[in-house]
DNA sequence: TTGAAAGCGGTACCAG
DNA sequence: CTGGTACCGCTTTCAA
């Protein structure tokens, strides 16, 4: 840590306290702390010359000390505990941060974003969580049963999550419906005539990996059509391992005929491979991706995709932590917002053969 | 603000104070304090009875009471006034957060990422930073005068930025040497045999913006020849507005031979243009980037691109801050960083015509 | 409407 | 090595 003794935030002579804003003023310091906690009684004159007074020392309020006191900080923070590479590289996040924003910024809170790169980090971002840095955490794409979560809300720190969690949990969260996002996606397929329908799956340590999968196979099963384990081709959810998931599936498979992508990054990448590999789209090959992201209108075939709203469930996921820190209550709110299919160019009637 | 009179951060029995924990040690407040506070003086006994009693009672130390006594928070701020859109599309952020990561980590100190969208934001945000809520404030992607930086710097707030200020500033800062690498890459395609060289610069109200193009001018007035200005056409560093800056350029001057952009991206949205202008690339128009970021090997042709050490640039403006904070300094300190050229295909001796 | 004063939860100085 | 205690700067009763 930094060298000891240092005491007093500003370098310079430190920063001026309420007490000498209310000496300048000619008033007590409780009448002073009165005008910036916008108390309804102060007369005009007092206020005004608390005003005054504190603009000619450039006050500002010292958080330390009212966050001991209230008890409140007034800022929240977004975990997501991505490599930065992939944090700043998928779509998804912007659109979420957009969300969570709009609200946020509404009720003056302070989103601050917190990117765990390891281990040590992350047990060090538990005890800046819980010891109260933030009245409240946010925390979105959450990797097989990630800890964390838990044991914020066990301590007592209101925690909203973004994706369902891995085992049950009594932590509020906000999801998609990807089950049923992912069935009218393989539904469509079928009904488009398509056959022999393959998956490029998430990470199966998420919730979204598994259920988008889950919704593959319901639909499979109810068409009485094979999905068996060698139509699965796992990716994580990047256009690397979106192309290198589809060559796997056409060297198991040389004759599938569609498959359904577990976002549209990777279907971008499985664009690649089949261009690659001669295949048409959707003529030989129909491929449908996930998120309506903006890459799916950008690619050639442009891209059928389930929509999600991803600013709905940033802004809820908001609302939710907002209104659990309004009322004191804890947790144990799920909210599933909809899904819906997409049709573009890429699952389109091709010709067959 | 949320429901007025909340004490207490944990929803439930508030959380336990250093007095319980030393109550159930049996020894005193102090003696407990020295525990967390790694004093040398405590004796082991002492030291594992108040360990004991904090686990027991899952203490953590609060913050706003350490801090108000202390001075300091053990975190940072990174501002980055950017559309999350645009935050999260370009490849330099996540280099320079990776960077900036690597630095804190060890030292221990929490890295908080802050996006104000809207001048209201930024106000927001100026209070938030100038009130204590972290020890010291990196910024990047000013554009034009933000005032943001110097304010704070007034105020007593440490400030890094990344990035050369628009105006004189007393702010600390880390750049590379833009006005260097972009001369380096018009030489290289003076050298080439070029001599109708345009270019599409960054947006003009950054520092990285204008440097860029005046190393691109420097190098043709050294070599006596045409830069004026229809021959610059600026773009915002998104590929969108590389392709459209293309196709100015091409409008007003079809007979180019080279065009330096002042960033890969903008140089993969021109590659786009010349492909559907049927211009061949580097026989007809040679392309030189900056950045050297991932995607200058992922175009067709790979691109020739000057390569700036963005994690470095991360690190030093980390360690430019830690070391303002051991000290008590202010700021005052520059440190450029140089750039390399790295030559590829869009660039190479291509026959021309 | 205002002021006095009691803390909020720690840290660190001063005696012992 | 340990305990007592004076703050840190602000909010919020309680009385006036």
């Amino acid at each position: 840590m930094y060298k000891e003794r240092v005491r007093a935030l500003p370098q310079n002579g430190s920063s001026p306290t309420l007490e000498e804003v209310a000496k300048l003023a000619g008033v007590s310091r409780a009448t002073a702390s009165r005008v910036f906690t916008a108390s309804p009684k102060v007369s005009p004159r007092a206020k005004r010359a608390v005003e005054r007074a504190a603009e000619k020392l450039r006050y500002v309020p010292n958080r330390a000390a009212r966050t001991l006191v209230t008890g409140r900080t007034d800022s929240i923070g977004l975990v997501i505990p991505e490599p930065t590479a992939f944090l700043f590289g998928d779509p998804f996040f912007p659109r979420l941060v957009r969300g969570i924003s709009e609200v946020l910024s509404r009720r003056l809170v302070q989103l601050v974003l917190l990117m765990p790169q390891s281990a040590g980090d992350e047990t060090r971002l538990e005890g800046y969580l819980s010891a109260g840095h933030v009245d409240g955490v946010l925390m979105v794409s959450l990797h097989g049963n990630d800890p964390l979560p838990d044991r914020l809300h066990e301590r007592g720190t209101l925690v909203v999550l973004g994706g369902r969690p891995g085992a049950s949990s009594a932590v509020s969260y906000v999801d998609v419906d990807n089950v049923g996002g992912a069935r009218s996606a393989v539904e469509h397929l079928i009904a488009m005539g398509r056959r022999r329908i393959a998956t490029i799956t998430g990470p199966l340590d998420m919730g979204a990996g598994v259920d988008r999968l889950q919704g593959y196979h319901d639909a499979l099963v109810k068409a009485g059509l094979n999905g068996d384990a060698s139509m699965h081709q796992p990716g994580d959810f990047g256009q690397e391992s979106g192309a290198a998931a589809m060559q796997a599936l056409l060297d198991r498979h040389p004759d599938l005929d569609a498959v359904f992508c577990a976002s549209d990054v990777m279907a971008a990448g499985a664009l690649d491979t089949l261009r690659r590999q001669r295949k048409r789209v959707p003529q030989d090959i129909a491929v449908v991706g996930f998120d309506d992201s903006t890459i799916a209108t950008s690619t050639a075939p442009t891209l059928s995709s389930v929509r999600q709203p991803i600013e709905e469930m940033g802004r809820e996921m908001a609302r939710l932590l907002l209104a659990g820190l309004d009322s004191g209550t804890a947790g144990g709110k799920r909210v599933i917002l909809v899904t819906e299919l997409v049709v573009r160019a890429s699952s389109g009637k091709g010709v067959r053969e």
